[in-house]
DNA sequence: CTGCTTTTT
DNA sequence: ATTGTAAAAAGCAGA
């Protein structure tokens, strides 16, 4: 949102709403001339140059309203928010869908306003009478929607959430955008350096074990060398053909094969580079000298927060090659990062919400969850769990989580079916509370149409009502997750809110700048150390009262790598 | 524009 | 009788 075309909250509908409320004008046709002395704010900012320029699709650049002195203020309703707690499921919450479902109005669209294509005029050379009746059309249609949500928000208990978590959660999210993060350019082009060269010798060793040169990106010529020329197996298949993901190249890569085991490491640098390396530099703000994301409040059907433009939620930190890239998210000059996680909490939550004895007595003695699970469902002592043991009850803890079946679990454990079968039971007679507990979320969903969260956060599921098998029990799986997954949603949303309003009132310099779903990263001021993490741990770990503790580990370092233990 | 692949939680 | 794990964003190729 600061950036560009996708807008989540805050984009010019609001600015034109607080325009039109401060005028009480509700009919788009009736609008008071621009030169009335009641339309001057908003003619001013329609006219400033260093605004209007920035426009993209008809939406103000954030920072460019900010350095104009515009801030988002008095905001307390959003028609995309509310339709998204409504039904987060729906394909749109855009303000033209809406209208035209809810209030059977077409709206014009950016492109009747400023054409397409070759023909397109940029913005800021639109009349401004036009741009006008535009940005004021949004503001009728979301005040006209606000009337047809709100006895549906208060009907479907939803009210709560809108009003107390997802609105007060825009300023909190337009802040961290505007606050952005910074990278060590220079660490950047030095791994580019690396990564490149590296990339171009795995790419002339792939050519010559191949014997041919080739696009490796491109599937059909890569499935061409690979099972065509040198008749290796076709291990999987995707719709169009055999796969070349990275299960397959891993098994062929064990088979004693040299080629998938290249290509691996081709398209690790490959992603490297081009997706993270190449890419994020060139987002560099040249103003704030930053990386500014935009969180998108609504895309997400369980109730999470996505991140783009760029995605800042999937920064690698899995393997060696990736941790590179982390290292170069970096604090102010003499200021600290800190990462602060919640531990186990979607296991923390299924334990809540189950109430099953043994999961929530384990939690509540504290300790690695994962091996206290193991000791249960191996039977043995919690000294004799033995390396291989806790892994496999991790992986089945996981497992549960998202529903999943014995195929799958056997597949990624490297067992057999009936081996993986065996364990689910085992797992289920150990812990039959949350065997109940799944079997009721989905025996809930089939009877109401939706499951919920801990707050009310609803995900409607039609996919139960479905013919097909598949379907339907890909909706027995979102009935079972989403509680869970929604619910840690929930607990992290409002843990922001009140940080937020922490570091206001305590008047703390110190910056939240990015949500990756578990876990917050700061900006922190020397001096405010001890008090931004006894702040962020309080808030953190009180943000709902469960039956089990919820735990927050803190982690401080010079980059967001360091922030994390070992 | 769709499919495949890869990255994260 | 049937399922080969939940949620995202993004780059590339090819039509």
């Amino acid at each position: 949102m600061l950036s560009k075309k996708k807008k989540t909250n805050g984009d010019s509908t609001s600015i034109a709403a607080r325009a039109l409320r401060q005028n009480r004008a509700t009919q788009v046709r009736n609008l008071p001339a621009l030169d009335s002395p009641e339309m001057k704010p908003l003619k001013d900012l329609l006219e400033d140059p260093s605004v209007r320029k920035t426009a993209q699709n008809g939406k103000f650049d954030q920072l460019a309203l900010r350095c104009a002195g515009v801030r988002l203020t008095g905001l307390d309703f959003d028609p995309m928010l509310a339709s998204y707690v409504l039904d987060p499921g729906r394909r749109s919450h855009g303000l033209d869908v809406l209208a035209l479902e809810f209030l059977d109005h077409t709206m014009t669209s950016y492109a009747d306003l400023c054409g397409k294509g070759r023909s397109a005029i940029p913005f800021d050379e639109c009349p401004v009478e036009a741009a006008r009746d535009y940005s004021c059309e949004e503001a009728d249609m979301a005040l006209r929607l606000r009337q047809v949500f709100e006895p549906q928000l208060e009907s479907h208990e939803l009210t709560r959430l809108l009003d107390g978590i997802e609105i007060p959660l825009i300023n909190v999210l337009a802040e961290m955008e505007w606050t952005g993060i910074a990278i060590d350019l220079p660490w950047f082009s030095s791994l580019k350096q690396r990564f490149q060269a590296e990339r171009e010798a795995v790419e002339k060793q792939i050519y010559e074990t191949a014997g041919t040169e080739f696009n490796i990106n491109s599937n059909p010529q890569l499935r061409e060398i690979l099972f065509d020329k040198l008749n290796l197996p076709i291990l999987k298949r995707t719709s169009t053909g055999p796969s070349t993901d990275a299960s397959v190249l891993t098994e062929l890569a064990e088979e004693g094969h040299v080629l998938p085991t290249l290509l691996m490491e081709y398209r690790e640098l490959s992603k490297l580079e081009n997706t993270y390396l190449d890419a994020l530099p060139r987002l560099v703000n040249p103003k704030t000298g930053r990386l500014h994301t935009s969180f998108n409040q609504t895309v997400a059907s369980t109730g999470r927060l996505s991140s783009g433009d760029p995605n800042l939620q999937n920064i690698p930190i899995r393997r060696e090659l990736g941790r590179d890239i982390r290292r170069g998210f970096i604090p102010r000059k003499n200021w600290q990062l800190m990462a602060a996680d919640y531990s186990q909490i979607e296991l923390r939550l299924l334990a809540h919400l189950s109430r099953d004895p043994a999961f929530v007595e384990a939690f509540q003695a504290g300790g690695d969850i994962h091996r206290q699970t193991a000791a249960l469902i191996f039977d043995v002592p919690l000294a004799d769990v033995t390396g291989t043991m806790r892994s496999r009850a991790k992986t089945i803890n996981f497992a549960t989580i998202y529903g999943q079946g014995p195929h799958a679990l056997s597949r990624q454990l490297g067992i057999e079916h009936a081996e993986a079968k065996e364990f689910i039971a085992r797992y289920f007679e150990r812990f039959q509370g949350v065997r109940n507990y799944l079997d009721a979320m989905v025996a809930f969903a089939r009877e109401n149409g939706y499951v919920q969260t801990i707050f009310g956060r609803r995900r409607y599921i039609p996919e139960l009502r479905e013919r097909n098998f598949n379907v339907r029990a890909f909706g027995e799986r979102v009935a079972a997750n989403s509680p869970i997954q929604g619910s840690a949603a929930d607990l992290i949303k409002i843990a922001m809110i009140r940080i937020d309003d922490g570091f206001r009132t305590k008047d703390l310099r110190s910056k939240m700048l990015l949500q990756v779903h578990d876990e917050l990263v700061f900006e922190v001021f020397p001096s405010e150390m001890d008090q931004v993490q006894e702040l962020v741990k309080y808030e953190m770990e009180h943000a709902a009262q469960l039956s089990v503790p919820l735990v927050v580990d803190l982690g401080v370092g010079k980059n967001w790598l360091d922030t994390k233990p070992s």
